[in-house]
DNA sequence: CAGACTATGATTGCATAC
DNA sequence: GTATGCAATCATAGTCTG
């Protein structure tokens, strides 16, 4: 006989979707969400706004000027620079945060829900959160200036159709294009402009956190501000609206990247305040499942996996938006994508906010503020040693030859500054603390400092993760039944810890003995409840075993992991081979496992 | 033998120039 | 459209050392 999921919560979670098969609340439900959302929890957050920049000397004319030349205005300008220091790219981020907030009719700043505290304060985070709790959200500094955002639309409105008339003229109001484009998906052909701007401002009311723009869109905006080109206007509308069109994985086109890598929003960035997918009938649950790869897979190969599970459209997320270093991973997930929240505190999201005391040693023309991404080799003694010698050599500054070999190495390595003329590899706790585990999470036990790089540098970022899973807290109070497969070093049981999920059994599969034990000397080490079973080999989850797990606690809530990335990842030069390769073929065991638990668990065997 | 250390490009997508 | 340059990338295999 199947069980019921967990009988407190399962009650709650909507599965059934009507034929309709929405995943995400209608408008009403949004409007009902946002109001929930500014009553729960106003977290403002504060901080001391770097206090580096206490003044704006005269030695920074020219810092300044690379700013009014884009069309900022002076006050914004040192609005921008007193917030965010001398850091370019914050200072253009906060620019573009102040014209976006400026245009939108509501200005009101947004609470995003709070994570216990019991959860948020825990040792292992608190010590680097007092850094990077910007403050954001000072109203006053909003300062005003013209408006010439969407001017490169006005001279196309005779070749627009009836759609694009209405986005230029709620455009042309002051909206933002990408959000009046949702609004006009989601409200319909027929919304009169009033209704729109209606949920438009519900919108952004709703949206939580600190709306930074990406910094791939800063060379666009001023790109396009300069085009007088009808071509390239209609191709950039053409990206706006493409984003959100319901796509289906076998109508020819192969999956895409999209860009900026933010899948269906980081709270980090303001993007398209909701969104709303529509899932193929057969990927709505029991169970949730979760899983994860990486993004720059061979060709063909995210096509494939979406065929395995769904034919869900992969969300492309870069965690260089939650963390200091990059790490671009597609997810295929069956999660609800409203109502997110990130994981607190945030993490530092800059090289010199995560590594202060680098910052004391970084040569000006090294002009990395995010780190590459964190994979399982480290660079090599000797590479350092040639980059002192090549940097040495010279007094100040060296040749353009020398900073771009260096830069290159640098890049490629992912090394950091750590004396003068000295670049070094991360520590293993510098890598931990940048994907979001605590530290020493890897630390002793038996494992090797070359085996934490390779455990850490095949695992998810957890706030990443963690920002994604968030929507199970609401549905989940009592906790949850994981199936954690490739678990590796438990990101994913870390990251619903660090949301306060209780993690009730926890069925894990990992190769590795070491992995295994740092699980589960974790587990111990939070004083955690319910029950850790292990296994070593996926493929011993066979259809009997999954039926006797299932009998016995109820059934599987989530189900997560992200497969061997081994034949797919750039860094392979030996064995690239795609999702045929020796270990990536295991991703096949995924869909397998998890056939077989909806299958199980809807009574069908 | 375990662990540390080191050398080893190709495949992508994108921007730009023509 | 085509050529070119640029940048990023959850790694493997061989060697050495204690």
């Amino acid at each position: 006989m199947v069980k019921n999921l967990s009988e407190e919560g399962s009650d709650k979670i909507d599965w059934d979707t009507e034929d309709e098969l929405e995943i995400q609340e209608i408008q009403d439900a949004i409007f009902s969400s946002c109001r929930d959302l500014r009553t729960t929890g106003q977290h403002a957050l504060s901080g001391d706004g770097e206090a580096s920049s206490s003044s704006v000397p005269c030695r920074l004319s020219k810092f300044i000027q690379q700013f009014v030349v884009m069309g900022f205005s002076e006050e914004s300008i040192a609005k921008a620079i007193e917030q965010n220091g001398e850091n370019s790219d914050l200072v253009l981020d906060a620019l573009l945060t102040f014209k976006v907030i400026e245009d939108s009719p509501a200005e009101q700043p947004t609470a995003s829900p709070q994570l216990d505290p019991s959860i948020s304060s825990d040792d292992s985070y608190s010590e680097y959160n007092e850094n990077f709790l910007d403050d954001v959200y000072e109203e006053e500094s909003w300062s005003s200036d013209s408006d010439n955002r969407i001017c490169y639309l006005k001279d196309e409105s005779s070749s627009l159709s009836e759609n694009e008339q209405t986005l230029l003229s709620l455009a042309n109001m002051g909206y933002p294009v990408e959000e009046v484009s949702i609004a006009m998906e989601i409200c319909g052909k027929e919304a009169s402009l009033a209704e729109l701007t209606d949920f438009i401002c519900a919108a952004q009311m709703s949206r939580a956190e600190d709306p930074y723009l990406p910094e791939d869109v800063k060379p666009k905006l001023k790109h396009i501000s300069n085009d007088s080109g009808g071509y390239k206007k209609r191709k950039m509308f053409n990206q706006l609206c493409k984003g959100k069109k319901q796509r289906t994985i076998f109508d020819g086109d192969p999956i895409s990247l999209p860009k900026p890598m933010i899948g269906f929003g980081v709270p980090t960035v303001s993007g398209p305040a909701m969104v709303r997918r529509t899932l193929p009938k057969k990927a709505v649950g029991p169970p949730f499942f979760y899983y994860e790869n990486v993004a720059l897979a061979p060709k063909g190969v995210w096509d494939r996996i979406a065929s395995h599970l769904y034919d869900i459209e992969p969300e492309f997320v870069d965690s260089k938006y939650f963390c200091a270093a990059a790490r671009k991973r597609g997810y295929i997930h069956n999660l609800p994508v409203e109502g997110r929240f990130p994981l607190l505190p945030l993490p530092p999201r800059t090289i010199n906010e995560a590594l202060p005391l680098s910052k004391r040693w970084w040569p000006s023309w090294d002009t990395r503020e995010h780190l590459n991404c964190l994979q399982t080799a480290i660079g090599s003694a000797r590479l350092t040693d040639r980059i002192r010698k090549a940097v040495e050599d010279v007094d100040g500054e060296p040749p353009m030859r020398v900073q771009k070999y260096v830069l290159e190495q640098c890049r490629k390595w992912n090394l950091v500054w750590v004396g003068r003329n000295k670049v070094a590899p991360l520590e293993p706790d510098e890598v931990e603390m940048l994907l979001g585990f605590p530290k020493n999470h890897t630390r002793g036990g038996g494992i090797s400092r070359t085996d934490r790089y390779k455990s850490l540098g095949n695992s998810f970022q957890v706030d990443t993760v963690a920002y994604h899973l968030s929507v199970l807290k609401d549905l989940y109070p009592e906790g949850i039944n994981v199936l954690s497969l490739f678990s590796g070093i438990g990101g994913a049981e870390v990251a619903l810890y660090r949301l306060g999920i209780p993690l009730k059994n926890v069925v894990s599969v990992e190769k590795s003995e070491v992995n295994r034990n740092i699980v589960r000397s974790w587990r111990e080490n939070t004083n955690q409840r319910g029950n850790l079973i292990d296994f070593d080999d996926v493929q011993q989850l066979n259809g009997d075993c999954l039926e006797q797990l299932i009998d016995s606690f109820g059934g599987f809530d989530l189900v997560i992991g992200g497969s061997p990335c081994n034949n797919l990842a750039g860094s392979n030069r030996v064995s690239r081979d795609g999702l045929e390769g020796k270990e990536s073929s295991l991703f096949f065991e995924y869909p397998r496992i998890l056939d077989l638990v909806k299958n199980i668990m809807s009574g069908g065997r």
